[in-house]
RNA sequence: CGCGGGGUGGAGCAGUCCGGUAGCUCGUUGGGCUCAUAACCCAAAGGCCGAGGGUUCGAAUCCCUCCCCCGCAACCA
């Protein structure tokens, strides 16, 4: 049965580079990926770079280049990383790019039309020194309630919903400068009409992460307003709507519908029809970090919903808790942070890749340290797995000449195999990667202690028959492994399919004796202790 | 009473929703092996699961109270 599946990660904000706090967040999301391909689902996995909005555009005056400039620089580094980790976007795309742009436009158009988007008068927060109309968050001042400082959307001290106008002593959080407000008209969302469908949908998923689900539940209660989907903007996307044609559509009211447009490229792309993936053969995965759940729980249903009837809500939600840092937050302006573009050339992908799902914060926050991270890479990457991949196939080069020998295959293995695939795959399709993980290299320990108990070594000399079938079954494992990894670290896994030429397809799979291989090279290099100290020492220079 | 997350052997984590001998990796100690990247295998030590109370035949897990840690201006998943 060939489902299709929509797996979106969150669209990183291209106004400053990716650190591994971003990954964490994003990575479940290919290893599901890669995993629904292997099972020969359909799958549609897309992101892109998430282009506007106003801080994209102050950083752009400040470096005096355009917003496009800014956004195009930080797109291309995105890309180049999501690469070299081996991301398999079927579509990484940009919100600036003609294909979200009209895809969002369309989308707006038929949007407006329905009756829960009206058009209001508001004051609009203006900054006359920087020349800018202002969002809610980027005006600052005293809250009426409690005389705290506060932001324009919100007080943090006493709690209170605000709009930036009800500010004491409001301020443009950019220059200090005093801001005034001018009249102006925007079209809003009824978000609030949606609160009987929102409670229900979220009521409907309680298998989503706890986050995921305290978070909506918390929103609902509480900031359930109608939002503007325009703004006094002059980086984004066109509004299309006559009397429009000086605002932009506000960043929130497009880039979560990056999903449905790269989608909808990509099923262009393979000659497949749009709306099937739409449709009831399909499971929707949405992955990001805990912050971003109301957009994708809230903002994105409400948004389908307001748009018509064609869209399918969110089935999964893979939120992520965050990552500290030697147990520290991350900060980027402190620059206590560990930037993706600097660790992806000094070390090998599959070892980031590993060490971010074995000790990934999937169901709370974790740590990521540089001694955890070297012990993980030697210890259980290298030492468990790469060794034992490199001892099986040393052994058939040497000694059996670099030919699989013919042998009896175990039963209780063959079993052991049958049953992974299920319940590995079971795991992974509800996102417990980090069970996924443990439980195959549960299955690696059980290699090297199969091996060390047969010792072929010895019975090379008294029993070649049962070395044989040491060796053979030694290799069956492997091949299965191989497998069963690809979708956490697809690197080394893609080289080993190619030595004992194995596809990768979601099911059992056996190597045939006789089967020549290439002389075995090493997966995974040793890391040196001593880079603990050199990259924690590289962290304290920085910050 | 602001909100949220957390406190499990030396370290990092799982288990907590759906109570039933406390689990994994690393580290430590002792032993084995020598095919393999000083890798691998076996064994042992080490925990009153933050504190107190309650429910129960039985609680890390459920209920109540308390203590402590982390995040909550802005950048920021």
């Amino acid at each position: 049965m060939n489902m299709n599946i929509l797996i979106g990660s969150a669209w990183p904000y291209a106004n400053g580079s990716l650190h591994i706090g971003h990954l964490a967040g994003l990575l479940p999301a290919d290893v599901i990926a890669r995993y629904y391909r292997a099972k020969r689902d359909k799958v549609y996995f897309v992101s892109g770079s998430d282009c506007h909005g106003t801080p994209v555009a102050i950083r752009a005056k400040q470096e005096n280049k355009s917003p496009q400039e800014i956004s195009d620089h930080y797109h291309a580094e995105f890309c180049e990383c999501f690469n070299k980790l081996g991301f398999s976007y079927d579509r990484y795309g940009k919100t600036s790019s003609d294909e979200h742009i009209s895809f969002v436009q369309e989308f707006h158009r038929a949007m407006y039309a329905c009756k829960y988007i009206y058009e209001k008068e508001t004051p609009q927060p203006f900054c006359e020194k920087c020349n800018t109309a202002l969002t809610d968050r980027f005006v600052v001042g005293k809250c009426p309630e409690c005389g705290e400082k506060a932001r324009g959307d919100q007080c943090d001290v006493c709690g209170v919903v605000l709009d930036p106008e009800n500010l004491l002593e409001p301020l443009c959080s950019v220059c200090r400068s005093a801001v005034t407000f001018k009249s102006t008209k925007h079209l809003f969302i009824a978000i609030s009409k949606f609160a009987n469908e929102l409670t229900t949908f979220v009521n409907a998923h309680l298998h989503w992460r706890k986050n995921a689900i305290a978070f909506s539940r918390r929103y609902i209660n509480e900031g359930l307003r109608d939002r503007a989907v325009t703004r006094d903007l002059d980086w984004g996307i066109d509004v299309p709507k006559d009397g429009y044609e000086d605002k932009k559509i506000y960043i929130w009211a497009e880039n979560v519908l990056g999903y449905l447009s790269m989608s909808k490229t990509v099923a262009a792309r393979r000659g497949e029809k749009y709306d099937e993936l739409w449709g009831a053969d399909s499971r929707h995965y949405y992955v990001h970090g805990k912050d971003n759940i109301p957009f994708h729980t809230i903002i994105l249903p409400s948004l389908m919903l307001a748009n018509g009837d064609k869209w399918k809500l969110p089935d999964d939600i893979i939120s992520s808790e965050y990552l500290t840092l030697e147990g520290r937050k991350i900060s980027t302006s402190q620059n206590w942070a560990i930037w993706v573009k600097d660790i992806v050339d000094r070390y090998h992908p599959d070892s980031i890749r590993y060490f971010m799902i074995a000790n990934g914060p999937e169901k709370r926050d974790t740590d990521f340290s540089w001694r955890e991270f070297v012990n993980s890479h030697n210890g259980e990457l290298l030492g468990s797995y790469g060794n034992f991949v490199n001892r099986t196939l040393a052994f058939v080069y040497k000694y059996f000449d670099a030919s699989v020998p013919n042998g009896k295959q175990d039963s209780e293995i063959s079993e052991k195999i049958s049953a992974l695939f299920q319940t590995v795959g079971g795991m992974i399709e509800v996102g417990n990667l980090k069970e996924a993980l443990d439980t195959i290299f549960e299955f690696v320990r059980f290699g090297n202690k199969y091996f060390d108990t047969e010792r072929p070594w010895q019975t090379r000399n008294t029993d070649v028959v049962k070395c044989a079938d040491t060796i053979f079954n030694c290799v069956q494992i492997i091949a299965n492994l191989v497998v069963l990894l690809e979708p956490f670290i697809p690197f080394s896994s893609s080289k080993i399919k190619n030595w004992l030429t194995i596809e990768n397809s979601w099911s059992v799979k056996s190597v045939s004796a006789g089967s020549v291989i290439p002389e075995p090279e090493i997966l995974f290099e040793r890391l040196d202790k001593k880079v603990v100290d050199e990259e924690l020492e590289r962290l304290q220079k920085h910050s």
